[in-house]
DNA sequence: AATGAATGAGCCTTCATTCAT
DNA sequence: AATGAATGAAGGCTCATTCAT
């Protein structure tokens, strides 16, 4: 039953299908076949349009990475301040649409995978850097280079950490916990920023 | 030629194989005959110890685990100061003996294993309750229920968070950064107990 | 845009493509596709106008056979002494026409392929069957009918091996020395026809 | 059912499979668990001591060109005057033992199998060495340089083209013929050393 | 105690072929 | 006439696990 133009739209359906399976699955340990099947189409077909596995991992992995940057670019265009943009950046982090359970877990994997495939660690190193300067362009307009610096990568870990804790630890706090948490830190930073 | 009384060197010899051929692949997919010829012995003997690939990991786990909080609480034996105490909980979790690049990528690892195997899960949570019990002991004495509670999840979280960063991250802080940090953050809620 | 009359020139097309890609892989795993786009259509095209890829294959085969058929007849048209036709026959064969390298490995290729299929296999006979005959209607004029049918066979020999060895042999002797090698075989067979 | 010992004599059954199984298919087509399984093992076990199918199959062709080899020179061990050992290289390379159809076919394949794979093909190439120069090493007491290496090139490119056609040439003449026909090649140029 | 022989299930990947458009 | 979407079977290879020795 071929039909013309099913490209983006399998492509789409294999991303969401990986990310769901990786999600369900709690780890990468889900086959092609499982993806495919889930997103409707054959493993062959699968295969057809990413020519690989690891094609569809990093796909997948794009995919969230985009998806959390296009919403942080979204809210920070509706604010100014530094203090807003970096207390924007944060909510971002957390936000529902970032926080579902299954993109975490599937992120989380994307994340150690970052450790044996070179493709996926450039992914994550311009996630990261990308995070690292979005925090410290605004902090500079607020603190000294070295105090900005060390709370961008106090933000950047406590968010990270967060994230982690919130797939795999039992007792983690719930997202407006979470969201507290982290806006205290950053405002106890710029109430004194001598300190 | 089998010897007695070899248990528990071929068991330690496995364990210390399996986190670092871990810590080398950067994933969990490693055999077990490479485990096994790493600590010298056949696939059969490792099996024969320990009766399966899960047992294996679970108890390399347990072993890191074990000598995290084994450090920890030699350190802690050395001060009494609730702050002195938090401050040596924070150090101790980034201690050379702890955070070596090996150590961390197998931890790494296992913290996502826990996603899929329940026997994981609960040694994570084991960790996870004995840290959180650990900082709130002291903290409760120093602040409110609620703040103690708020600065225990945000150092919980950073320590992880710079764990999965310093495995990850091209540009993480360095280790004496990282505690620098983590100990700044600890500080200042102290120093400003009512924000 | 489909076009009428294209048939002739997309089976042409494919026959060469088909040659091309066998010779330059060196074997018959070569795909449909690949073939099919080097003759610059789909592949769905190439099934359309073959039905099968053994009958690209077979249409290849019977290419090549043909036009060292009607190379042969066009040079055999050319002289009338038995001698002659005989020399004509090894200078053909080992004409530069038929002697490109992509050819000789693509006829090799099918010559083994007739193993396993019938229709490579009558095709194959065909041709051996009339380069005997072409020998034979030449050399039973000059010798005795056993003798010829010897030298039939030796020449036949002579000329495949020097195929093979050409196509897979480093030190194969080149063009010309391969020439003047089987001819001098003729020449002594025929200079001295009791021996 | 393990038992101790066992690699020569599964290796040993595993070639002897490999070429029966080739040689009745006429082709390469064979899959591993079909040669493993006429062999009596897995097909695991069949990569467990090769390796991959490439080592399985260059296995059976050193196991081909070996037993040629050693029965080359187990004749030669027996003859010293360079006509006896000519006429002797070629009596072997026709012996039924090395004539059979089984091994024909698949040597045939095993030759073609060079073009595509750089091991077989360094492995042709030492039999091509050696054929020649067991070859030259007698012509040249008999004959000129230039006579003895186109004699020698000759009878290697008939003994090939006798076996290429043996195996897949239905009016190809029978072995004694065979026989006939390449030491009267050879009888004929050593008569008449100035032709 | 120790080995490594042996199995078999399972996965990724390829590809000829079909078919809606 | 032409495309390329789609399938599904098949194969090579890996590996945890078992077991005879």
């Amino acid at each position: 039953m071929p039909k013309v133009g099913m490209e983006p739209i399998r492509r789409k359906a294999l991303i969401d299908a990986t990310i769901a399976e990786i999600g369900e699955a709690g780890s990468l340990d889900v086959t092609v076949t499982q993806i495919a099947k889930r997103a409707g189409m054959s493993s062959g077909l699968a295969h057809h349009y990413f020519g690989s596995k690891e094609q569809i991992f990093l796909a997948a992995m794009r995919h969230i990475l985009r998806s959390y940057g296009d919403h942080v670019r979204g809210e920070l265009a509706k604010v100014s301040q530094p203090k807003d943009r970096l207390e924007t950046i944060i909510a971002a982090s957390f936000h529902p649409l970032n926080f579902t359970d299954e993109a975490i877990s599937a992120w989380l994997n994307f994340y150690v995978y970052a450790r044996t495939t070179p493709d996926a660690k450039r992914l994550l190193e311009v996630y990261g850097r990308r995070l690292h300067s979005n925090l410290m362009s605004n902090l500079i307009q607020l603190l000294s280079r070295r105090r900005a610096e060390h709370v961008a990568q106090g933000l950047a870990a406590m968010i990270d950490g967060f994230y982690i804790r919130h797939a795999l630890q039992e007792n983690a706090p719930i997202r407006s916990e979470v969201i507290a948490i982290t806006q205290e830190y950053l405002r106890q930073n710029l109430a004194h920023p001598k300190q």
